[in-house]
DNA sequence: CTAGAAGCTAGAGCGCTCTCTAGGTCAACC
DNA sequence: GGTTGACCTAGAGAGCGCTCTAGCTTCTAG
């Protein structure tokens, strides 16, 4: 438990370790990593746990930008939970924005798949798809 | 219906002239844009449904050498209907990926606000969560 | 006839998020 | 004692997807 070093937190988390030095470097680490003597980081569990927070922020998209404000305030200490909130809660409202236009996204995109499926099993393959609604020629061979 | 110009066409599907032209370059049409004499480009409402079929793959994260490959096969006309097919299935095993992956997150997003909204309703505010799971300090103020 | 809006091409520039390089330290092993 | 491998810093570079500029033409309205 004598904490872990920027190899083997890459390896647990799926970052490079070019990529921990970077978010380091952003300052999106509630504390600056701790050193050994040598200079080299040595990282906690919850150093560990706060990175695979930011990643499930990053991939839903928060920016690097927005990241860094939450972790200043995680920073700044007590006092500022309204703020923090209303920070996770505008990009909760991001994140259901996204899931909804993926899955109208989707639905075009089962709709031609669904079409192509039908006449590559049908071996008719010459027609003329674009939209749902439209049915014009675009695809046309 | 004599066809629509470069600004018409961005009014209506929320692209910029720039990037229209872009796309252009870019081999993102099906047929390379019709001209007038006087060489502007003239839409027809096929491009720009084809545009907004665009527009659903990029807002659904296909890169735009993906749509240039798709686009390339239409282009190719009858014949490769299960290359186009496999293209599509590709990319919806990817958003659907992408729309789960966005579901963890908000429910570790939710779960935050959550607790974030409990404690700034009771006023009280100086706790310790990272993940639903260990629980661990990181946040502690 | 003139001003202003819209279009054109070619190509430079930008914002974001890493990724990689150069040049070096340090510890461990053969 | 030399080599290997993990680590360090500072900063350059890369990939993607636009966006913008320069310099020019062309249409439209007053």
């Amino acid at each position: 438990m004598g904490g872990l070093s920027i190899g083997q937190v890459a390896e647990r988390t799926g970052l490079s370790v070019h990529a921990l030095r970077f978010y380091e470097r952003e300052g999106l680490l509630a504390d600056p990593v701790r050193r050994e003597s040598n200079g080299r980081r040595v990282y906690t569990e919850e150093d560990v746990d706060w990175l695979n927070m930011c990643i499930k922020f990053r991939s839903s998209g928060m920016p690097l930008d927005t990241i860094r404000k939450y972790t200043d305030l995680v920073r700044q200490g007590a006092g500022n939970e309204a703020d923090r909130l209303a920070l996770l809660k505008s990009h909760q409202d991001h994140v259901r924005a996204q899931i909804e236009e993926l899955n109208e996204c989707l639905n075009v995109i089962t709709w031609k798949v669904d079409i192509y499926q039908e006449h590559v099993n049908a071996g008719t393959a010459d027609c003329l798809w674009v939209t749902p609604s439209t049915q014009t020629a675009s695809e046309a061979s």
